[in-house]
DNA sequence: CATGAATGAGTCTTCATTCAT
DNA sequence: TATGAATGAAGACTCATTCAT
């Protein structure tokens, strides 16, 4: 593996290449697109890495590394289901926050990406995942704080998804902070957007 | 424009190359996977269309024509703010039903294809579409019947995308139908997941 | 595997690129080469051949299959070993002569090829070769018709080495038949190129 | 040209590049993989070295004057024609012994440099050869020593290649001294492999 | 209607080479 | 002397598209 001496060059550049994935795609990103935007031409990319399908690799093993980070400390908390869920929600759109080329990367790509045994960490990780909010939402119902007369992975999709397709629009010099979204976004989640009646 | 004797043949082969769009991607789909699929060599296609851009193209405006049939109808039954929005969840489910392939290629590429002037078609239907759901949200927090504590906006694109993801792994051989998705989407949006107390 | 439907055009081509081969070397040839050789541009190749790879490995596999065709109906039919040594050397050189570039390639790459797994038919014929004609020589000495006080591998690569190197410097053009180049070298051989005391 | 201030560094450096050329042919060798065979990095050899092309050149070069300071020495010698050969054919077996990396490159690479200018000594080297060899082998004709009922120009070819191939396997640590392998192709090449009757 | 064959532009990647430090 | 980083030209391969049959 292509390992250049200076960490920070290599991030930079795998900044602007994921900020380039994000905005065109994988596919219809050339690796030409991306020396532009690094300033440099195609060629010179590849003294920093071996391929353009190791630039991906790299930017989703960081971010789902950082996720689960986040993740796992929540998960060990040993909070009830609906401070995990809303922990698990305020976590990701931090994550969002931080790594939204990588989420909007990781959204439109990995089902694709996934087919390749190099992104066997993909599908792994999709299975963590589910089993952790999954998990969540099944104490939850079981605990009685979650609606017991939902087909239950029909509620695991919907938050889920609710919850990641924001990286799609996400902007992160928007008047909301991650938590502030977090809280609206768990409090229609939670409480839906209907008036009490 | 290419226009075949048969309009069935077409439709079938259109059909066949929204389902090839929809696995693979737009750019990842060549013209030859399409052919393959079909039966037949990559050169015949072109005896019924013009280009791989006409096919997306004719697939889209074709889903976009039938969704708004849908659409407009129910926004011209003078249904009131929450009723209106169960009518257009509902719809939208119909539709990821009946254009499944269509709906995801809508989902994954159409900002990246809305870029050239043929897809013009494409902004313009978000922009009504825009129009139609935050008018009747915000008409909805108006007449009181949803919360006028959250951020508009934002609960648009939470509406907006929780219905549409479902694309994404929405299998029409499943148990459910349209109309029980829409109807258990809709309790969780309207009345959230968690437990009253 | 790509494979044209007329296998004329095919051989053509082949023939055309293993003349490429022979000259240049495999390394040393591109494909664009090849392609102006056979008056096409180099991405049309792809339409008959999957990839570089595949040509020379076509070329070599076909060039194999008749050699073996050759040397088998020669071991099996019985014949002393100074018989069998000259009739492999006499189809050798027949073979040398049909398939001049093939040989030449073979004597320049295989063992560079030898190392990938889609060539491991080099190691086998290598292998099948060396007990054909070794296992020829020895039965020679046990029977005294060959020398006794060589060493018989030198004895074997000697043999060997002088018939298809000839493959470098062999033009069909010549004065000589294969059969009569043959016979010459046959007699130096075994008999020797000094005068008889 | 750029010259290093130790010659010594620059021969180990013309060794390790030598034995990496011959191991995998000069084309497929890279700069790199000599680099890194001489534990260093690619750009450094450019201190030593003007280019690639340089340094086969150095290598063949350097081989080249060494082979004829041995042959002209024999063939000052005023040896007659089969002592001649003998004497060529031993001194040859001491340059592959002494140069097999130098050896191997001139005989898969010659024919393909010798068409640049700057390798026009390789050619002047091979016309000197023949002149050398085939000289030798007419004079042993005339006198009688050597068959006359045998194509010259083809028993040239045969003891030139039986004797240069063998750079192609002999490795220095076998048992044989290039003396010994010299003894016995000297055996074969002059009184053939089959027992006289 | 469909095939077989080809085009030509573009993509990823490699590699000899350069040069400031 | 050697490194790190980059250049730029070229190479293998892909693919949408064309067209004669």
């Amino acid at each position: 593996m292509t390992v250049s001496a200076s960490p920070e060059r290599r991030r930079e550049l795998l900044n602007t290449a994921a900020e380039v994935f994000a905005a065109q795609g994988y596919n219809a990103t050339t690796v030409r697109k991306i020396a532009d935007a690094a300033g440099m031409l195609a060629g010179s990319l590849y003294y920093h890495f071996d391929s353009k399908e190791s630039m991906v690799d790299e930017i989703l093993a960081t971010f789902l590394t950082e996720l689960w980070d986040g993740y796992d400390a929540v998960l060990a908390a040993g909070l009830g289901p609906r401070e995990t869920i809303e922990a698990l929600v305020t976590e990701s759109f931090r994550e969002i926050d931080r790594h939204r080329p990588a989420v909007a990367i990781y959204q439109k790509e990995s089902r694709h990406l996934a087919a390749q045994p190099r992104f066997g960490y993909l599908t792994d990780s999709q299975q963590k995942f589910e089993k952790a909010w999954l998990g969540t939402l099944e104490r939850g119902v079981t605990e009685g704080v979650f609606r017991a007369d939902l087909d239950i992975r029909l509620t695991y999709r919907f938050v889920r998804d609710t919850v990641w397709v924001a990286a799609s629009w996400y902007r992160p010099d928007g008047h909301h902070s991650p938590e502030e979204i977090a809280r609206q976004y768990l409090s229609m989640v939670l409480d839906g957007i209907a008036v009490r009646t």
